[in-house]
RNA sequence: GCGCCAGUAGCUCAGCUGGAUAGAGCAUCGGAUUUCUAAUCCGGGGGUCACAGGUUCGAGUCCUGUCUGGCGUACCA
């Protein structure tokens, strides 16, 4: 319907101004005051001035040329400074309807992506302690930016990106080695670089469990590596279960060494002419692409730095074939980026495929305070923490709810009330609340089976309410919604459309009672309740936060 | 210094490619339950959209400058 309008505008408007090569870019959108009809143009202001005419005049004008081309508008008003407002006939709305209703449980999903891969690399953190708060932020935008991918036709790999060796590895295995040493001589001291988590000395405990005091002379750190690394990933990975994030592969930063193609990789750069030596060390001509000033690719100790091994890994995403790769990292890993994407061009891939997502940080408020983070002193709350006291639904949904770029609020005093403000709870008790009209439907009226309710058994012209008008045109635009929050990486539309549903709904079922005597009317009603249930569902499905039937 | 992100109600935040009277929630004040779950609904009060210019029919939204905050600017990742 809206393209129909929107096409016979755009025709009106081109000859209007008498040149059809002219495009000009018309909004055609659904007002936020129903009053203002179902969809609104502003193409009489934009043409005014090119016809030397007012705006009304000029909105006159299209009404006029415009008005034998659509069927289904019972009426154009020109309206405010000259918006023209197009109200749908009965018959368009009961046509809009059905066509929703059909879609059955697959409202909202489309097909736009068509099939085309995706690449969506998120949390990624390293194995050296437990996830933070933080890593959980990047967790739940990365999934649901997947999921909104999946939603929208597209063939979506979640992948986990991390690295096992290096130096904070050797930091990390040195921190474990002298917990464990400790166990013998509680005299050794802590270095003031170590992790100083709680869980180091778990782990040592299991070495010296397997091992007792043999390994007490040792200068070798491979066992407390191994084992550090072993325990890490066991507790990331438990964790991430927990709040319903499942990657289908994880990839190991060392495979690029192994499978040389780190070495390709440094091969290619010096023969496109972006590398040089100097001091010792091998650098990447990164002003070339604006920066300013050069990187080092690798050290004067002969060790890369962690830039080359991402390009060596972008270069992999490439080869697999991926239409887009989208990558997902907090604000304090923004420099890493414009150089990598400076490089994959260089190397000839399109580097517009890459898409980068930036979320800002979370900040723990506690007593009116701003904890500070820091993985090394162990003074944080863990994502597991977090999930314990407020639950994995609003946990999730807690985090992708802000626009990326702006900071996250966490207030932990209020997330621990299990507080009745929180929107998780408002959309999921519209829900709930829906299947509890179905459960009472069931027992005061046994002839009608929701089962068999259909697009073609009910009668939508009987839904005469304007609560129930303003919900059917909020959930025609449910496909947009996801297709616009996918496109943009942007989940907080998501949540912030469902709120919008969960309370349109709330206000109608204040006002007006689904089941009542009459049962066609009942059947309409229901028909309208049931598309709005399987919106939130799958609303919340994308969002990995549950539907539940009953609170 | 330079770069990225932000500054909207007392607080936490929305505001889609510039559109009609800038919206929610919390907090505050006042109402609604013989009826499908009151985890709900209805209403009141509360705003120089950081500041100053500019672009245009029209600016919270775009441009320039200033101020404030977060992050970055490693031979750490």
């Amino acid at each position: 319907m809206k393209e129909k309008i929107l096409t016979a505008l755009t025709e009106t408007v081109a000859e209007l101004l008498n040149n059809p090569d002219d495009r000009i870019k018309l909004a055609l959108t659904v007002p936020k005051d129903n009053s203002h009809g179902d969809f609104s143009t502003n193409a009489a202001m934009i043409i005014a001035k090119k016809i030397g005419k007012n705006p009304r005049e000029a909105a006159m004008e299209i009404i006029t040329s415009l008005n034998n081309k659509l069927d289904g508008i019972a009426s154009c008003e020109i309206a405010g400074p000259g918006f023209i407002n197009f109200k749908l006939s009965g018959d368009a709305g009961v046509q809009i309807f059905k066509q929703l209703f059909s879609k059955g449980k697959n409202i909202g999903f489309s097909n736009s992506g068509n099939g085309k891969k995706v690449n969506v690399e998120y949390v990624s953190a390293n194995p050296t302690g437990p996830l933070s708060v933080g890593h959980g932020r990047n967790a739940a935008v990365g999934d649901v930016i997947a999921s909104l991918y999946k939603a929208v036709g597209y063939d979506v790999t979640r992948e986990y990106y991390f690295n096992d060796a290096g130096n904070q590895m050797t930091v990390l295995a040195k921190s474990v080695q002298t917990r464990y040493l400790q166990l013998f001589d509680s005299d050794v001291k802590l270095d003031e670089n170590a992790y100083q988590g709680e869980y180091i000395i778990d782990i040592a405990q299991t070495i010296k469990d397997e091992y007792g005091d043999s390994l007490k002379e040792t200068e070798e750190l491979d066992v407390f590596k191994k084992y550090a690394v072993d325990a890490m990933f066991d507790m990331i990975k438990v964790s991430l279960k927990k709040m319903r994030v499942e990657h289908d592969v994880y990839f190991n930063e060392r495979s690029l060494y192994t499978d040389g193609k780190i070495e390709e990789t440094l091969k290619k750069i010096d023969e496109l002419g972006l590398s040089y030596e100097k001091d010792g060390a091998l650098w990447f001509k990164a002003e070339q692409f604006g920066a300013e000033k050069d990187r080092v690719l690798v050290k004067s100790s002969g060790e890369p730095t962690y830039r080359l091994p991402d390009f060596a890994y972008h270069i992999n995403k490439f080869k697999r074939g991926f239409d887009l790769i989208v990558d997902i990292f907090g604000a304090d890993h923004q420099a890493q980026y414009p150089d990598v994407i400076a490089c994959m061009k260089a190397m000839g891939f399109d580097e517009k495929k890459i898409k980068v997502v930036i979320y800002q940080f979370v900040t723990i408020v506690e007593n009116g305070e701003a904890v500070k983070m820091s993985t090394r002193k162990a003074n944080y709350i863990t994502l597991d923490e977090l999930m314990d006291d407020v639950g994995v639904d609003a946990t999730r949904y807690f985090f992708v709810m802000r626009r990326l770029g702006s900071h996250l609020e966490f207030d932990i005093e209020i997330a621990r009330k299990h507080s009745l403000d929180n929107p998780v709870f408002y959309v999921q008790y519209a829900h709930a609340r829906i299947s509890s009209i179905f459960r009472h439907c069931a027992e005061t009226k046994p002839d009608i089976n929701i089962e068999d309710i259909n697009a073609e058994n009910v009668n939508p012209e009987l839904l005469i309410q304007q609560e129930e008008q303003d919900l059917i045109s909020h959930i025609a635009q449910f496909e947009d919604t996801i297709s616009v929050a996918a496109k943009t990486c942007e989940p907080h539309r998501l949540t912030g459309y469902l709120e919008k549903i969960a309370e349109l709904f709330h206000r109608y079922y204040n006002l007006h009672h689904v089941v009542v005597d009459d049962d066609e009317t009942t059947k309409a009603r229901l028909a309208l309740v049931i598309m709005t249930q399987r919106v939130i569902k799958n609303g919340l499905e994308i969002l990995g936060v549950t539907a539940p039937e009953k609170m």
